[in-house]
DNA sequence: GGACTGAATTGAACAACGTTCATTTACACC
DNA sequence: GGTGTAAATGAACGTTGTTCAATTCAGTCC
């Protein structure tokens, strides 16, 4: 069994068996399946489709991955995607999920390190940036992709959307516990709109030529100075 | 002389005349110039494809928009459209530059009609959502259009998105004459990026199923809170 | 060992895309 | 009427997503 196979069988992400080697059909055989004439089990092939468009996104962008390019670079022929896949949207809403809950884990772990209580929101402000700093294609990839107008988001995809926005939900009751469900979930949407505003301006070079650590002061600023009025309660007029 | 000739005559913008007659080759002949076989010049049909696609963009987003739909919609081929714009992203970039004129128009208005002085910046805010929500596609565009990464964009665009944020800076000194330029300009940034997020995560639907009013709320919640801090100085920690 | 079977895989085909440019068209002038 | 020339065309090229008849081959049976 040679190290991809392990990688597989060990159930590792994409991204991290992509890392011990090119996923490539010459490179992941499997071993003890009934194939009939293929090297990989369907599933198989739709884990390598997803990392090596995952690596497509991160090193060239959304915009320029296509079909064919993933099929090639897992060795197969655009056929075969569409045997595993319904379409691209299908695939790309996959990646996708994996990006959303790559950013899940990494505003977890942010909000674990945040040692004290009342900056974990800034925390997780810091988190939702730094992830899209790191990862700009990736974090871009989920907003610049569209659905048809008239096929609705997966529910599957809607509640890793989900998973995100409730860390700020918990932080902000936590914070003001006080005020009703309707507040927190109000002051939560206006919050992380903001953040994520900061980060789309900021990434696609609209607010001029911000520098990555004045992105986290505007971020900072946001968050510090909303606070100061959501906790106080006091309201500009 | 015909209504559009009229309308063209006058200058009227393309939006304008467009809610005159359609626009279409068989529509719109040019009267005193030495053309030789054409119609039109080089600048009516140049004037004549920025407004068809303005309205492609408006009916059925920037996504459906094609060479072949504008110059078919204005009666001629794809060639002549290669004629007039150096390529589509250049057809894009002027529709866009309209966009962000007609925006600054209606922040101007919003910024006149709000009596109050100290409630600028929400009369900013507000338009700007207003404008969004008002014409969602050609709003989406100026967003979704990018750029070739190796194309840096026009300065005349730069100016364009420049001259509605320094709307916004011009409220914020206003409200807090004391700051420095760069707090004020940072607080711009924040403020305008946080705006921005709103339009952005409501419209697309990211924000679950927001109803409009609501997202003026969540605008206003922004801003009000935020200033709350801003204009007391005092920080979150 | 060779024929058969049926799933796995292919790649040609289609329509639409942006872009180019040799060719055609129609006007102004002589 | 002939000729020069600018305007306009539309076929062509290389892409794209997507489909599906045709091919290939592992496994089974005789």
């Amino acid at each position: 069994m040679n190290s991809v196979q392990f990688a597989y069988s060990m159930h590792i992400n994409s991204v991290q068996y992509l890392a011990i080697l090119c996923v490539h059909r010459s490179h992941f055989r499997a071993v003890d399946d009934m194939a009939r004439r293929s090297d990989h089990s369907r599933d198989e092939i739709r884990a390598m489709a997803l990392a090596a468009a995952e690596v497509i996104i991160d090193e060239q962008g959304y915009a320029t991955l296509s079909a064919r390019k993933v099929a090639s670079s897992i060795g197969y022929t655009v056929g075969t995607l569409y045997l595993v896949f319904r379409n691209l949207d299908d695939l790309v809403l996959q990646v996708n999920g994996r990006t959303l809950d790559a950013l899940f884990a990494r505003l977890t772990e942010a909000l674990a390190h945040s040692h004290s209580e009342r900056l974990g929101v800034t925390a997780l402000g810091q988190g939702y940036l730094g992830f899209a700093m790191a990862h700009p294609h990736r974090w871009g990839a989920v907003f610049e992709h569209q659905l048809p107008t008239d096929v609705p988001t997966p529910d599957w995809y809607l509640a890793k959307v989900a998973q995100s926005f409730e860390l700020v939900e918990a932080e902000l009751t936590r914070l003001a516990p006080a005020r009703s469900e309707t507040e927190i979930a109000q002051a939560a949407r206006a919050l992380w709109s903001g953040v994520h505003g900061v980060c789309i301006l900021g990434l696609t070079g609209r607010l001029g030529n911000v520098a990555s650590d004045s992105l986290e002061a505007l971020v900072e600023s946001l968050i510090s100075n909303y606070l100061a009025g959501f906790t106080s309660g006091t309201v500009f007029r």
